[in-house]
DNA sequence: GAGGCAAACTCGTATAGACGAGTAGGTGGG
DNA sequence: CCCACCTACTCGTCTATACGAGTTTGCCTC
């Protein structure tokens, strides 16, 4: 019983000087960009490929760990190797934080998460007080202490991005913004009823793989870089209330910018 | 001779589940985020470190796969394996398409490199009029056929992108936009000229591991993601006339955006 | 029918060995 | 002195084998 889609791979090609195991990666990887395995689909088993290409399982193996490298492919113990399915994209949009999507009760990620149909949650919420890292300082004009707020992000059980938002003590100390719900609007709409109306941000964005860390809090298949997106927030009098510094599964999201032309 | 720095790398432990190329692995991590090895610095050869380990050497090509997967090492045929020197970066900020930038004669990368003290060169310059993409048909509003123009940027020798315009052809063709060097200021000053006031970009952004002719058009090294960034350019009259596909190293990129609070 | 168990499959980890190919340094000859 | 070559060292590729661990399937028992 040829278990493998017939035609979907060929043969190796001996006088090649490309390694057999980038031909087989390359045989691999052309099938699924021509859609002869779909996303989700398994791929023929580490066994199935020694027999067909007459190699060892090494070689074979090495080939998998080429697409797992490239986010092609996930492999699942037990199960198989599969092709890597991509996951519903957030959209981030620049206005994101305009001032009339602060009326809403409910945080910005949650309304958003309900428009779009999916079940949003929030969780592993932590607050402290702590020194601030040599960076998150410089940014904040120099505060020897800040409050930290740090959370996850799920979509539909899937963690999709973490963040912590740093604010100067004593700005943060004693409001709503130190409480776990802050109230509606969040954090910006609090810090605006304290007398800081929000001027603008500004937003650094970084591409990068995860560390370990990163790996499991968001749980990251092979192959997935993360987005880094650190967001200032300054009000009025050019003062920066608060910094915060996201990790994002950067399969998960298309940021979006307007940018003027002037 | 012990050519494994003293105390740089400790020992396994037996009764840990932990997969023995996993602990390797943590211990490599941990000495190079300690700086036992700094930025460019020659790990232990593998030979030393199946000699330090007791273990065979395919568990330590193991360990140090999943370092270059994190994009901590790079290795080099012949010479070692190294711990990444991070290129300098390139911070692309979001006024830098602001219409006072487009004054001088050369192009914005020209401009801004020379001004950061870096050499920057463009090469793989091509000009041709084609079928669009389903995507690209879309963002421009259904055109036919497009004006692509194509090239990529280097700097210090290095290539850090490579980008693709495309204009719909009824208003390049035959125009400075159609030549190799379209004059001072770039396509958007002839866009401008030719009566298309621009009004505003949007621009979208993913990261990704990139396919293998990214690999090679970039030169990237393993464990770097690429930044995908597609911009729109708006005229005054709401008609999208360019559409920007940007692929980048992002090693060697931070994108930087200011958001109104409004 | 329900539960448990074993077999057969999957990928994960690890060993030992072989040869190839790129690099660097030293040695010798011209 | 310089070039050519050789050698030793580096990582790259590939084989063959073994056992472990998670999953699925189906049979067998109760």
């Amino acid at each position: 019983m040829p278990v493998i889609p017939s035609g979907a791979l060929g043969a190796l090609d001996p006088t090649s000087d490309r390694a057999v195991f980038r031909q087989i990666a390359d045989q691999l990887r052309d099938a699924i960009d021509k859609g002869r395995f779909a996303e989700g689909d398994k791929l023929p088993s580490e066994t199935e490929l020694v027999e067909h290409y007459g190699v060892s399982r090494m070689t074979v193996r090495n080939s998998l760990s080429v697409l797992q490298g490239e986010g092609l492919v996930v492999s699942e113990h037990g199960k198989g190797v599969f092709v890597r399915p991509r996951p519903p994209v957030r959209r981030l949009a620049s206005d994101r934080f305009a001032r009339r999507h602060r009326e809403q009760g409910k945080s910005a990620f949650i309304v958003e998460a309900d428009a779009a149909g999916s079940h949003p949650q929030v969780d592993s919420l932590e607050i402290k007080e702590e020194r601030p890292s040599q960076d998150i300082a410089t940014r904040l004009g120099g505060p020897r202490r800040v409050l930290a707020r740090r959370r996850r992000y799920l979509l539909d059980g899937r963690p999709v991005e973490f963040a912590t938002s740093y604010l100067p003590l004593d700005l943060a100390r004693g409001t709503p913004i130190a409480e776990p719900n802050p109230g509606p609007g969040g954090i910006y709409a609090r810090l605006e009823e304290l007398g800081h109306r929000l001027d603008h941000f500004e937003e650094e964005i970084r591409a990068r793989m995860p560390a370990p860390n990163e790996v499991r809090t968001l749980r990251l298949a092979a192959g997935v870089p993360v987005i880094h997106l650190i967001r200032t927030a300054y009000d009025t009098e050019g003062r920066a209330v608060e910094v915060c510094d996201t990790v994002m599964a950067a399969d998960a999201y298309v940021l979006a910018y307007q940018l003027p032309a002037t």
